[in-house]
DNA sequence: AATGCGTGGAA
DNA sequence: TTTCCAAGCAT
């Protein structure tokens, strides 16, 4: 295979993907905002995330100044917000230790905040030309499949092995199209169900294809037990508003605002919210239960209507982790996905069904 | 080294 | 419906 780049240069000259909204520049803050946005995410959910940033954060200075709470809201809904958190801090570290530049070696632009070995290589290569090996999810499907790589590319020694496979192919021109081309042919050819083998430039020569064993390669991640867990979410709604609380800033929605959880060995929803908040309120109708799945566990939810039956005591209860949030205002905000599933649905419910019971406004 | 971290699309 | 996992990184 001593003809892999420059075959491959060819391939994506005529087969590639030239219009994404990331091409085209070399404005490093653009690019680097599309890679870490696109770390373990699809391109189609990337890109109305990726217009709406820009337009609301268009350079890096604006991300630095912004608050996190805005980062935390132009992220909400997709998923890993660490990613954001990241973004936002390594954004700062740029303003004050480097001076407002971007860094313009891949080594530079490593230390950064969420951004690891292959995100930095892309970045420095699309921006700078830096020459630089990636290993993201398409080329190690890819480089499985033409060699034969065994293993699951996850673990350690098989990763490392695929590193040095990846840098020995690397070609003298052309990095950033060189990488853009590794990873057009993984993602519309060399795909992880019914390859297009017949449209490949390495038909003749993949291990995988000559053998029949593309569904076999790459190997696929070792099967675990999913957990399967509960948990019921207080609703509580007064007026236009609904009381949110801020998570932790470690762990699963680090730092985004979600529904208070009822604890497990709460009895009574309305007398548990009553002693967490001081509110006293009564349970509304049943709301739907939904089922959100994670990567590592599933999770059964029971959403919980409340509504506050004493105002005067609303406004107290905002506290560092406490939150009221008012419905016309839940567009801006940090909310993970399934929250913002259950908000919507109630905000249909109170809307429709306006000023009944003893809500009112605050 | 192995695990935690979201979400939604595809088959 | 269930399974798999996508332009990975941090710890």
């Amino acid at each position: 295979m001593s003809e892999f780049a420059p075959r491959l240069l060819a391939w994506q000259r005529k087969h590639g993907r030239h219009d994404l909204p990331w091409q085209g520049g070399h404005d490093p803050y653009r690019i680097w905002l599309s890679e870490i946005m696109l770390q373990q995410t699809r391109v189609d959910t990337v890109i109305p995330y990726y217009q709406r940033f820009l337009a609301r954060l268009p350079d890096l200075a604006s991300l630095a100044a912004a608050p996190v709470e805005d980062v935390m809201a132009l992220w909400s809904g997709l998923g890993y917000y660490a990613r954001a958190r990241n973004l936002h801090r390594a954004a700062q570290v740029v303003m004050t230790e480097h001076g407002g530049v971007f860094p313009r070696t891949a080594a530079a632009i490593a230390t950064l905040p969420g951004v690891g070995r292959s995100t930095a290589a892309a970045i420095a290569a699309f921006a700078y030309g830096e020459r630089g090996a990636i290993l993201d999810g398409n080329v190690k499907r890819v480089l499985c499949r033409l060699f034969g790589i065994e293993g699951f590319p996850g673990d350690k020694a098989v990763e490392s092995r695929l590193w040095v496979l990846a840098e020995s192919l690397l070609p003298e021109p052309e990095p950033g199209r060189y990488i853009q081309a590794q990873m057009d042919l993984g993602a519309t050819v060399c795909t992880r169900t019914r390859p297009a083998c017949t449209r490949c430039p390495f038909h003749d020569d993949c291990i995988a294809r000559r053998s029949g064993r593309t569904a076999e390669l790459p190997a696929a991640r070792p099967k675990k037990a999913v957990p399967r867990r509960s948990a019921r979410f207080a609703v509580l709604v007064c007026g236009g508003e609904v009381l949110l609380e801020r998570r932790p800033p470690a762990g699963i929605w680090g730092g985004l605002l979600a529904l208070p959880e009822i604890p497990a060995d709460a009895a009574d929803p309305a007398t548990w919210v009553r002693g967490r908040t001081g509110l006293a309120c009564v349970e509304g109708d049943p709301l739907a239960p939904l089922t959100h799945t994670f990567t590592h566990f599933t999770l059964d939810i029971q959403p919980v209507l409340l509504r506050a039956t004493s105002l005067a005591a609303v406004a107290a209860a905002d506290d560092d982790a406490l939150h009221w949030q008012a419905f016309a205002t839940l567009e801006q905000a940090a909310l993970p996905a399934a929250v913002r599933k259950i908000l919507d649905a109630v905000a249909g419910i109170e809307l429709c069904c306006a000023s009944s019971a003893v809500s009112s406004p605050r």
